[in-house]
DNA sequence: AATGAATGAGATTTCATTCAT
DNA sequence: CATGAATGAAATCTCATTCAT
């Protein structure tokens, strides 16, 4: 766990200091407690005693360290959150493919080994992008927004730069494409976790997806 | 209402058979109070107290026709759904546009044409994209996009058939493409109805996406 | 239990409709009950379910009548208070004593007289006496005060009127020796029916203070 | 601080003989941090973690020092107490007015020059008129009244004796009087720092209440 | 059949006190 | 001896559901 972040996060009052000088090993439980809760039901149904119980600590204690259940909410999104944008962070500048198109398909893979690598993380944004009544919830969601439009925007300037992608529509507007596929793409790989059919084959679909983008799905 | 719904709810216990016999002005109502909640929040928060005092009936006789609050929510959903396949039968019962091209154009705004008819099932729609811990919200979810998925892929395929639209990708997939970019539309606009930089134009967002979704984002 | 007050508070929100159907006999106990707990300890200590439990009703149900333990205290204030002040319409319109001196210590015997009908209630008079960091206890001492104030003010100047009480001094200065005098009176009287010493002869008590309020202390 | 009461504490187990051993200054803050306390609010919503915070000490020191919250307050009352007795003890042994009328006029005012000097052990000395459900209160009152009752009864015996004041009723009674002004008074005056008319003049008030003690309100 | 009063489970939050370091 | 983290009892309040009338 980022310890700047729970610095930064005692300063903003989220956090209390108390909490901040427990053992990291104690802080990532907690974290992980409340992901998993907060991955599996809605705000209003989590409740403190099971995350408490399963962290291993009292209640008493969790109000302890954030007051209330709100700022334990707000603590999980910014410390998922900073995980997120650290793993872009590297992506980006690692070096790439130099085609655009490439390179999309690539960063549409790369979208997925993210929640390969931590499955209740995953679970955690998908609940997220339905949570709702919670202000918490949706400042997570246009922050994720945010970095991926940045993202995206810049790949496609930088084909539309090197000839690769037309420069007669808005970028945005083309951004937009390569957004909605990608977010339809994992809800629906989410739901097929569940599903009795069995995974996507993700890696088929980026190439396929991406073909269709570029090439478009006329004759 | 359609009564034949009510029947099939009934014996599946969702209703009981004293709603069936309420006067259609009364279930009508129901139907349309309990719409307006669930659609303003969180399952959990939306409570029965309001929803019979909109409906101008008492707690006990809601509790009496549905038995609980999620069969409430069980049928406000059939209710809306079964109007949706309706509009949709309609639809495409009339004639459409030749082209592939503008056939799935004109499709796309049918179904802003369709939130518009009913601003509050839009937000029931929305809600529902949302809403999470329930499994009703999930399932109504799936049957929305599966009928959507149908009439997608039918107009892929008739596309495919003229020559239309390319034949070397599985029909399923160029039509995730279509599905993909409608659904993020319909929550951007939904988002920017709220929002103060004033409404999408939906009329030029389509025609620009359709462009994108045939002819590719290559230049 | 007066009604109309009952009615009066419903429509402030006080009280629910709810509550008003009760049987009178409930209210009454419902009245007891919460006098009971509020005359035995500070507000905060005061416990619902213990005032519940001695209703014999459950803790929902006071919830459901008063919506929240202020709106107890303030129906619990409101009811002593009405039935307080009718006590001294009745009073003061019966006839009294003409000689000033006698009509004063009628009146004083009068608020003895008035707590020995109810023990309890004069428990509760007591502990609002004492009871702060609540805004109802000081509105209700501020409006028995008020109201003594009234009688007082009202028996001093028809004194002055007559010739019995000196006129050189502000009848407002004159009265506050009586309200002085008959608060701290009963004060101590409380204090002496815990005590061991036994309690307090209060008519022979208000005999000496009258002599001493209207011929001074001097020799 | 009196040292010698503090060692009684420590006898009685009100204070620890750690406590003790404190430096003065350090025993004198906590003693004002609690007095501050105290006085603002009720003994249920005052919290150790202030009061330590204001101390500059941590909370496990506040509670080994008094053993719990109690015991604390039991510690203020009897600093406070020493102090208010010895003023008094010093008052009485200086000259004062031969004339009984006036030794009364310049107790009094003396009751007022105390808590100018201290106005946040007059606000704890309010509170403390106020608190109950508590013990401890009740027997500050107590103390405090029979401290009172030994000097105004002394004052009125020799009144008595130098044949000013009358013979003719008990001495408790006629102190009785001039205790209940005199209480009156100072919650008048406190209520009147609070309000808006402006503190209520504390000099021309003693002056006419004793004119009247002394001359009776008859005519 | 309609009503709405009664219920009680369940949730958050406060904070004195205990206790390990 | 000082500290402050951990605890858990207790309290209010919400509201779906039961049930008597």
């Amino acid at each position: 766990m980022n310890e700047n972040i729970v610095i930064a996060l005692v300063k903003t009052g989220i956090v209390t200091a108390t909490f901040r000088k427990l053992e990291p090993d104690k802080k990532e439980l907690i974290y992980r407690s409340g992901l998993k809760e907060f991955s599996a039901d809605v705000f209003d149904r989590v409740s403190l005693d099971k995350i408490a119980r399963a962290a291993d600590i009292s209640k008493g204690s969790l109000i302890q360290y954030f007051r209330h259940k709100e700022n334990l909410l707000i603590f999980i999104s910014e410390i998922f959150l900073t995980e997120y944008e650290r793993y872009w962070d590297d992506y980006f500048t690692r070096e790439h493919p130099v085609r655009a198109r490439d390179r999309i398909a690539t960063y549409l893979m790369a979208r997925f080994d993210y929640w390969e690598m931590d499955r209740m993380e995953f679970n955690f944004y998908i609940k997220m992008q339905y949570e709702n009544g919670i202000n918490i919830s949706r400042r997570l969601r246009e922050r994720i927004m945010a970095l991926r439009s940045k993202h995206t925007l810049a790949m496609i300037e930088r084909g539309i730069a090197t000839g690769e992608i037309r420069g007669d529509i808005e970028p945005e507007t083309t951004a937009l494409i390569v957004q909605a596929i990608s977010r339809n793409l994992e809800i629906s790989y989410q739901a097929s976790l569940g599903a009795s059919r069995g995974k996507i084959n993700i890696k088929e679909a980026v190439e396929r997806l991406t073909t269709l983008i570029f090439d478009g799905i006329s004759a």
